[in-house]
RNA sequence: GGGCGCUUAGCUCAGUUGGUUAGAGCACCGGCCUUACAAGCCGGGGGUCGGGGGUUCGAGUCCCUCAGCGCCCACCA
């Protein structure tokens, strides 16, 4: 094929250019016939839809792509869809505020209702299912835009693989999921305390929770001891006393164990109170006494469960105080009822300090509080009916999967195993929410109509998705529902993780598509960031575990995050915020991919425009030098053979080159293979190009000129492959210049097509560039041009090096103009040079 | 409290099993219109590889220790 090389290339457009050709083509469509062994299929992290796409999604899913690339160009038919999470809170709050709704899930669906097109003043309440259809048609719009600027970036995603967390797929799937881990025993229902955010008014799990650190103070209350002595203990949360139902101390502290076994009494409430022993009590904690309350902390939990104590709730799930204890009706604790909990301390304090009962002034502390980590309000700990997925009984399988599956980079597992060594309880699935999966589950109503949560009625696997508020369960007419002897639906909705921890399963069709389930499952890798190896990474692997008994993936690819220390000053002076599809603009998306493509499996990067500058660099080389070898060496003939030694030693730089970048790639790290490439090509550029230039142009004749021009082409066709999964668009450009298809379903190249076989001097290029070094250093020094004469050099080299270089003296004499090449052995590299006059 | 990672030139980072005078890019300085590229090319200066100790013929690389930064985990009265 004759090369159409243009006369002036460009970067502009390549990305429209290009975009809409593969989406013609079908570049990167999965093609179903593939079997498992050869099929390389991702596991995209769905992004959030609420929002917008940032620099760190740029930068991590650029990761991918380059592998979901080389994976492709290895001849592997690459699954690799798209997903959004749509599915949550972020959309719920989004959509309240942008439609002024609010959910009522005892509400019935209305078919009729149309949002209002301003919000309304008093919100609008609204049944579950139409709630849903606001929120699902809202993130369509960011969705849309979010698949533009994943296209301009360049994924090569399968774009008719796209999944939402919301849709239909994922809502059958996760409820098909639900109701396999119901009948096997690994799905139950408790009504336990479970931490509770009093603002989002749901429960919240573990998985979720983050520690800060805020101020507090230490109060020391008087309690009376079995004799009716003082029994002091500290606490930070003096507004529970109300609900007190223990002491607990340290067994082996001798200063308790007396009263181990008796009964104390609180301050104010003078209510009785056992004095326990429990491990868990530290003796040098405060007094090293303790008051149990239900519920202040987890320890009390873990006192309360382990020691058999009573139940005695005073905070309500809005946050207030609002249950009285019995026996505390008309005392001092209708001073706080009703309070939220900061007055109600308050208050508290001030009744303490009345009564004589707080020992001294409180001591402020900071100490870590949990929070959820969306919320803006401590967690308190409430009692409530959840659905729990079992974890705890299967810790030991789970850390096995932890060692089963690759991590890259391999320290990444660490966080994992930490994790689930620390886990403290099964997995809490439930939300007191709407916009999320339904349970697929009813319950009878007794006659007297209360709900009958222990017989539960699962749904018919078959007609999954089911909601419950709406549809009826087998058996059951619709005028049965919430009436005696009828089912009420069940209200909740199950966690966004409890739908993204089976995103393997829903991207591949577990739940509907057998046929696409068994080509692409198990995966072969998820990438995604280490601050959810505890969420989404370790909730994947438990249903896979459950569901498949396998990993849900081979391997796992962890990026790191993008730190910007500049932005404030950013921002400060240019006044411009830095958008993704702002930098896209600037630098152009190879640049852009480049800089990300720099930074390391694992490791938080630098946000480096200045990277991006030097991707640009790099395309608009890989143009230029593109250019010259085409129009060159364009039409060389296929049957030549490289002749020459210079030719075969850079050939040889280069297959060694390809191999370190494919062994690089198949153990997932992308910026090595990019930094080799590059250092390559660079030195390909200023070296090998410029020894080359006069021969490719005909000066030594023509069997040298054509050893040229085949090391060339040969040269530029593996580069071109070789920067492909980073500058899809610029390769793919200069690669339709000259070849058929695409560049990105052009086979990865081998070392074995550059015509290896015959021993070769790879000293040849390293000697030749050392001494054109020496000989533009000179005239840089004369402040001559490089085109200056030399009219004679005189080059010590060792006797090897020498013999090394005499196979290059024509190439080198030409491309540093020297009249007279002289050489002598020495002991290391020096060069005289006399310049021509003038 | 436990664990992990990082600390190499002014900046961003490479340095794979320890081996010749420690590398790149950006920035800086100087030079050059050289027929692929002046949004380019060529050259130059610049580092006691966080501190201290050890192993070794030899340590940026291995071991110990200390410090700073970041992250993960932890029952937080």
């Amino acid at each position: 094929m004759t090369p159409t090389v243009p006369d002036k290339p460009s970067l502009e457009g390549l990305e429209a250019k290009w975009g809409a050709r593969w989406e013609t083509d079908g570049t990167y469509r999965f093609d179903r016939t593939a079997t498992r062994d050869q099929v390389f299929a991702v596991d995209t992290p769905p992004p959030t839809v609420s929002g917008s796409l940032h620099v760190g999604h740029v930068f991590s899913y650029t990761h991918t792509d380059t592998i979901a690339r080389f994976w492709r160009m290895r001849g592997r038919d690459v699954f690799y869809p798209m997903g959004w999470d749509d599915n949550g809170l972020p959309t719920e709050r989004r959509v309240q505020n942008y439609f002024g709704v609010r959910c009522d899930p005892s509400l019935p669906y209305d078919p009729d209702f149309t949002a209002p097109r301003e919000p309304a003043k008093r919100a609008i309440s609204i049944s579950r299912p139409n709630f849903v259809a606001l929120c699902t048609g809202l993130t369509i719009e960011d969705e849309k835009a979010f698949e533009e600027l994943f296209r301009h970036l360049g994924l090569s995603v399968d774009w008719t693989q796209t999944y939402t967390t919301i849709g239909e797929r994922a809502q059958r799937t996760s409820q098909k999921a639900f109701l396999h881990h119901l009948r096997e025993g690994l799905a139950y229902q408790a009504e336990a305390p479970t931490l509770w955010d009093v603002d989002f008014q749901t429960a919240v799990a573990q998985a979720e929770l983050e520690d800060r650190e805020r101020p507090g103070a230490y109060h020391r209350l008087r309690f009376r001891d079995p004799d009716g002595g003082p029994l002091d203990i500290d606490t930070t949360r003096p507004e529970l006393l109300a609900a007190c139902v223990a002491m607990v101390a340290h067994p082996d502290d001798v200063r308790f164990q007396k009263w181990f076994g008796q009964t104390a009494t609180t301050p104010l409430f003078n209510q009785p109170v056992p004095i326990v022993a429990h491990p868990l009590a530290d003796p040098d904690k405060g007094t090293g006494m303790a008051m149990v309350c239900t519920f202040g902390d987890v320890t009390d939990v873990v006192w309360w469960r382990e020691l058999h104590l009573p139940v005695r709730a005073i905070i309500g799930r809005d946050g207030r105080i609002t249950s009285t204890p019995p026996g505390l009706e008309g005392g001092p604790f209708e001073e706080i009822r009703g309070l939220k909990i900061n007055a109600a301390q308050t208050r508290m304090v001030e009744l303490l300090r009345e009564s004589g009962d707080l020992i001294g002034e409180p001591q402020p502390i900071t100490h870590p509080v949990k929070f959820y980590e969306r919320g803006d309000r401590p967690l308190e700990i409430v009692t409530s009916r959840q659905w729990f997925i079992r974890t705890l009984d299967h810790r030991h399988e789970l850390l096995e999967r932890g060692r089963e599956l690759r991590w890259h980079p391999p320290y990444m597992q660490g966080r994992y195993q930490s994790w689930v060594n620390g886990l403290n309880s099964d997995w809490l699935i439930s939300r007191q929410r709407f916009f999320g999966v339904p349970f697929p589950l009813w319950y009878p109503v007794r006659p007297d109509g209360t709900i009958d949560h222990q017989h539960p009625i699962a749904a018919d696997e078959a007609r999954l998705p089911v909601d419950p508020s709406t549809d009826v369960p087998p058996g059951y007419t619709t005028d049965q529902r919430d009436q005696p002897g009828g089912f009420a639906g069940d209200p909740d909705v199950m966690d966004t993780w409890a739908t993204s921890s089976l995103t393997p399963q829903i991207a591949t069709g577990w739940a509907d598509d057998p046929d696409l389930f068994a080509r692409t499952f198990p995966m072969d890798v998820r990438p995604q960031a280490h601050e959810i190896i505890r969420t989404w990474l370790f909730s994947t692997v438990v249903r896979a575990h459950y569901l498949h008994n396998c990993l849900p993936w081979a391997d796992a690819a962890i990026s790191g995050w993008v730190l910007d220390p500049d932005r404030k000053k950013m921002s400060k002076s240019k006044g411009n915020v830095v958008t993704p599809i702002g930098l896209l603009g600037q630098y152009g998306s190879d640049a852009v991919r480049y800089w990300a493509a720099s930074g390391r499996p694992g490791v938080d990067t630098t946000f480096d425009e200045g990277q991006m500058k030097v991707g640009r660099r790099l395309s608009i080389k890989v143009l230029n030098a593109s250019k010259f070898v085409l129009s060159r060496a364009g039409e060389a003939d296929p049957s030549a053979a490289v002749t020459v030694a210079l030719d075969q030693a850079m050939l040889a730089g280069l297959a060694d080159l390809i191999d370190e970048a494919t062994s690089a790639f198949e153990g997932y790290d992308y910026a090595r293979a990019l930094e080799r490439t590059e250092t390559f090509f660079w030195r390909f550029c200023d070296d090998y190009l410029e020894l080359v230039k006069g021969r490719a142009y005909g000066s030594q004749g023509p069997e040298a000129q054509a050893s040229a021009d085949r090391a060339l082409t040969l040269a530029l066709s593996a580069i071109l492959r070789l920067f492909a999964p980073f500058l899809p668009f610029v390769t793919e450009e200069v690669w339709s210049w000259w070849q058929e298809g695409s560049v990105h379903r052009a086979p990865w190249p081998a070392a074995a097509e550059l015509g290896a076989g015959t021993p070769v001097d790879r000293l040849v290029l390293d000697v030749a560039a050392a001494v054109l070094g020496e000989v533009r250093k000179a005239k840089s020094e004369a402040h001559q041009s490089m085109r200056a004469e030399v009219r004679r050099a005189v080059v010590s080299e060792t006797p090897e090096r020498l013999a090394a270089l005499r196979l290059a003296a024509a190439d080198v004499q030409e491309a540093g103009r020297i009249a007279e090449l002289v050489l002598e052995e020495g002991a290391a590299l020096a060069v005289k040079i006399e310049l021509a006059e003038g």
